[in-house]
DNA sequence: AGCACCGATGTCAGCGTTGTCTTGTTCTGT
DNA sequence: ACAGAACAAGACAACGCTGACATCGGTGCT
């Protein structure tokens, strides 16, 4: 026997001679059915190959309450898809599902895909904000969608927020550098408008003025044009009649950038960059390393928690951050 | 004024002073309404930021024609990764949404995850197939949902599959270092029972064999044991009397565990990685490159075309991979 | 015996859309 | 001036499911 078409509640309940209502109990487990109904119910389901339709559930119960909305810059970077590896395993062990939206780091591209995402009518939002406002989310929460920030709070909109200790992370860096000796230190970042960016600077600026160290911004690179290449910006650093004996890169892919420019340099300077990744340690990099796996999950656990029950306050989680020596931070500095 | 509701159809039409189904056609564009018409329901739209529900409409125009499905083992590998960035990419481009779902790399649950995605009517499924079998979505796909299979072919069921072109790029990996007068070459990998490492250790053994170099097997380590850490693989192989003196590691993940074992040997065995990396550059690993971003884009092409016009065919593509030279396979053998 | 109660099931309407069919109005050509 | 097309818009049912309420036979208690 074939089936031809996708078998409903009615085709069940037809075929256990029961009503639809039933055989609804029985995949709800929120009412009590006999056992032996159960019995034929499923069995009648089985044999139609029955799968409820969570389209019509949702629509039913007013709201897509099994999927929640994610909104990515890029899936690129690893540091994000750790994030939502991390989101799509803490929602999954909790029955819900992911739906997923980049939107190529644009603030448009946000505003875009909430707005597809929303009319998915999601459960709840989680997002890594790009622009300056998010607003335009505020109309949604007031009709009950949580929503959560992942990296970076939100901007005027009252949620939820999910951060690291970035400020601490760059700090202990800075610090460290200062501790190995160096006094020309450069802080080097592109994008740098992001809070991400303006918190560890901030965290750099304070370490080096509490150490009396020349923090004259000399040595800060923070530009905002995607189309520099992360080495070249280095390379320029380094050309400086004065160049730092010490750098810190803002996120993974300057320090990988940074990595490429120093590699052939007879007495590179030292390098902490901010973000782990897979070879760091073959590579000898120190990094202020941090959990990102665990960040999707905090989120996502709070996700839950929100959409289970709404209250009127909100979080801020800030997830620890630290250093993780492995020698191209240690070194001294060459005068 | 402040909304409390989500606005319907029905709000919209009432506002604007016509009928739900008028309001519906101005959303979907596929009849005429007249131009002023369209102004007011547009306005009264605006005013009640009303946002058409998928749910409904997918619910009603039977099935979720809307969303694709992608079932993967794991998104932390970044050619996991990278792979669902390029479906996310190319499906967004066309108006669709991507549900994620991970398998823990897990066969059950390679067939629990369908089972959630199916029952969300995704309009097709993409796949990373993880079991030896893949029957169970036979009758799912003759109901019409197009499931394409990607990095490895489905097994038990017609689908369409996109695939690297392994063999050869294993092939060509072989043939380089026999060039390079290798004798002794090992083929490290861990998992080896997919699909894509048989296809790679044919390849290698075949350029071996035509150049007339022993393929005994004794410097092949094939293991299916996740457990055991990809270096001390690399490590035993090492320890081995006769050691060889070039490694192909049959995926990103051995090829780093490779580089950990040899980087604090004086003569350090010739190392060929498959799949790039992003530090591969830096630390000078020659590898078979290829392109997931591309990958996933054709398969959500592929996923595209068969929703939209269903056939009987399916097709095999196959994704050309190369040999990007960096050093650490153009080493000489040391004896 | 009478009544409240409980457990197991059924009936019905409606979630927000859209396909199909119908109605009414305006335009075209002879 | 009038048939027939072309257009604009509405009425209604249905997609698959579940919440609210109704029904019914059986228990337990007075």
């Amino acid at each position: 026997m074939t089936i031809q078409q996708r078998a409903t509640l009615d085709d069940v309940a037809r075929l256990a001679g029961v009503s639809a209502k039933t055989v609804s109990r029985v995949y709800s487990h929120r009412d009590q059915v006999a056992p032996d109904t159960v019995d034929r119910v499923l069995n009648a389901a089985k044999r139609l190959r029955f799968r409820p339709n969570t389209l019509a559930q949702n629509l039913r119960r007013g709201g897509g309450s099994s999927t929640v909305g994610f909104i990515m810059g890029e899936m690129l970077n690893p540091f994000y898809s750790t994030v939502a590896a991390g989101i799509e395993r803490e929602l999954a062990d909790h029955g819900f599902t992911l739906i997923v939206a980049t939107t190529g780091d644009s603030v448009e591209g946000e505003e875009r895909v909430a707005d597809t995402l929303l009319a998915q009518r999601v459960g709840a939002l989680l997002l890594i904000p790009v622009g300056e406002d998010q607003s335009y989310l505020e109309g949604e929460r007031q009709l009950g969608t949580p929503v959560i920030a992942i990296d970076r709070p939100a901007r005027n909109l009252v949620a939820d927020s999910v951060v690291l200790a970035n400020r601490q992370g760059a700090h202990a860096a800075a610090a460290a550098l200062v501790g190995h000796g160096h006094r020309r230190i450069a802080y080097v970042c592109n994008p740098a408008s992001a809070y991400t960016q303006s918190e560890r600077v901030a965290g750099y600026r304070a370490a080096l003025r509490e150490a009396g160290v020349d923090g004259s911004g000399r040595w800060e690179r923070l530009l905002d044009d995607p189309a520099i290449p992360p080495d070249e910006v280095v390379r320029e650093l380094l050309s400086h009649p004065e160049p730092p004996t010490a750098i810190i890169a803002g996120n993974n892919r300057m320090c990988i950038g940074a990595l490429r420019a120093i590699r052939d340099l007879d007495d590179p300077p030292a390098l902490i960059g901010f973000d782990d990744f897979d070879t760091a340690d073959i590579l000898g990099v120190t990094v202020v390393g941090h959990d990102p796996l665990e960040m999707g999950r905090q989120a996502a656990r709070l996700t839950i928690e929100r959409m289970q029950q709404p209250t009127g306050f909100t979080t801020q989680l800030e997830l620890p951050t630290h250093l993780i020596p492995r020698g191209s931070g240690e070194r001294a500095p060459v005068t």
